[in-house]
DNA sequence: GTCTATAGTGGGATAGAC
DNA sequence: GTCTATCCCACTATAGAC
């Protein structure tokens, strides 16, 4: 069910190990060339034997995020459970354990022609059948990505109770949600 | 009931002014100190002069977008009026009508010790009355927030029904809300 | 309040030797 | 596959003359 691993070199596979690290210590912005050549131990410029850009490394960490985040969907998603809470939680879970992937993953428009086909999809896909309809998921995948993404800027007040506005917004979205039970063709 | 004009000398306003239009046209990576002293007739040394730094700039411009849609909620708070769906539609309507601006004003941390007090409540207020409980409102806004960035981002399906989207959403938080009648004291 | 000159920093990426 | 050398770019900001 996990995809399969892309085919990368052992020393590719290194680099990135490296540069996850260096993103989710530093940010997107302590991501440069220069600093992943020194964390692998090699000059930048051999870096682009490996990738032939920047956006490549990026992209490939993108990739990993998702397939992660898909699995946790995935697992969440439980027959009869209100799925749609729990992906909420694992959703909410994963930015906070890796705010600067989850930052990397939805910043900006997504390189879509560079990504693997389904890779996306994937991820979706899980919040569509809890919520049993793509217009209301894409709805509650809004909420929860502003919510998410509002809490790591601090937007929100110092002293409001964010445990309280997830559990609103997912009261009201879990009210509308008529989770697909799976018996029936997607279409 | 607008608030003051900041005291600016005419040379700054004319600086924000060439900024903005700056911003508006090409983002928040096309506003450099150079490129608003070329728009403006002077070099960026002098830009100087009138503002502090970079910063400077960045948060007049932030300050009157938050003035700006405040503006708005404001006239969008109408008593028995489903005030809550109108400020979205205002908030929507703000965010397409200046995406870069939005962006500025939403993008990462809030420099909140530099920015006038008072700005940034008066925003929030509307959405608190028409939500009727902060909590909700917080949830309320996260939503639109979401939607917006990841329209504006280009995030969802190409054939997905935004529209459709919107309403869902303000239909779940909409049941929701209990507006504030504004015949009880704020706490 | 404007200018010129420039410091200081950092980035992505390529060429060509080994 | 790694290196050195280097290009070229762009940015914010300051110093000091006028």
């Amino acid at each position: 069910m996990a995809s399969d691993p892309r085919p990368l070199s052992p020393r590719a596979r290194a680099i990135l190990s490296a540069a996850r690290q260096i993103l989710e210590r530093e940010g997107a912005e302590g991501l440069t060339m220069r600093r992943l050549g020194e964390a692998v131990g090699i000059r930048a410029p051999s870096l682009y034997k490996h990738f032939p850009d920047k956006a490549a490394v990026e992209i490939a960490l993108i990739e990993d995020g998702f397939t992660e985040i898909a699995d946790r969907f995935e697992a969440a998603l439980v027959e009869g459970e209100d799925s749609l809470a729990r992906i909420a939680i694992a959703y909410r879970a994963f930015a906070h354990e890796h705010p600067h992937l989850y930052r990397l993953m939805t910043a900006g428009p997504l390189p879509r022609e560079r990504l693997h086909p389904g890779i996306e999809a994937r991820a979706a896909a899980p919040i569509v059948q809890a919520a049993g309809d793509p217009v209301l998921a894409r709805a509650a995948w809004a909420f929860a990505h502003g919510m998410v993404i509002l809490e790591l800027d601090g937007r929100f007040p110092a002293d409001a109770d964010l445990d309280a506005a997830w559990t609103a917004g997912l009261a009201a979205f879990g009210a509308a949600a008529q989770p697909d039970r799976g018996d029936s063709e997607a279409h």
